[in-house]
DNA sequence: GCCAACGTTGGC
DNA sequence: GCCAACGTTGGC
């Protein structure tokens, strides 16, 4: 089993949106390493650190599931959507997602500048200088650490 | 709102 | 294939 972190804007879709839903497609991503993620390397199982950007604070809220195989983004073919891309074509699909089913919302956010400050978490990606993929894979002791420091305090 | 970092686009 | 221009991301 892999561990991702996955980030959301709060405003738009956050933890307590997924709780409420259950499952979500994470559509939308249209960028070809996240996309590689997803549609390569995640299965059902995995575990992903649902993190909030653009929020106060921003930081990892909670945690999702893999809730099934990879398929191809619908949003990218629906000329209404802000996620069309006429380059994405159901015969061949250009852009791809998974669902994402709800496990827990933390009682408290794991803070960005809490994560900086934690030297087991200084190699994750999402805290290299510069960084933006919205999907990013985390070790298995990354991963803990993150929900130890939300159960604690 | 600012702006640095990064990815994409398109002219050549 | 290069690279300048442009758009987006996301912390602050």
């Amino acid at each position: 089993m892999k561990y991702w972190l996955m980030k959301s804007e709060p405003d738009v879709f956050s933890i307590q949106d997924l709780a409420l839903k259950g499952k979500e497609a994470w559509d939308g991503v249209r960028n070809y390493q996240a996309r590689n993620y997803m549609r390569d390397e995640m299965r059902e199982g995995d575990l992903a650190l649902f993190y909030h950007s653009n929020a106060k604070p921003s930081g990892v809220a909670g945690i999702g599931r893999i809730a099934g195989p990879s398929r191809p983004d619908p949003s990218a073919f629906e000329p209404k959507s802000p996620y069309y891309d006429p380059a994405s074509r159901p015969e061949a699909p250009r852009w791809w997602l998974v669902d994402v089913e709800f496990v827990e919302c933390f009682e408290r956010v794991v803070s960005l500048s809490e994560m900086k400050a934690t030297p087991e978490l200084s190699r994750m990606i999402i805290l290299r200088p510069g960084n933006r993929l919205s999907i990013t894979p985390v070790s298995a002791g990354e991963f803990n650490c993150i929900l130890a420091l939300a159960h604690t305090k």
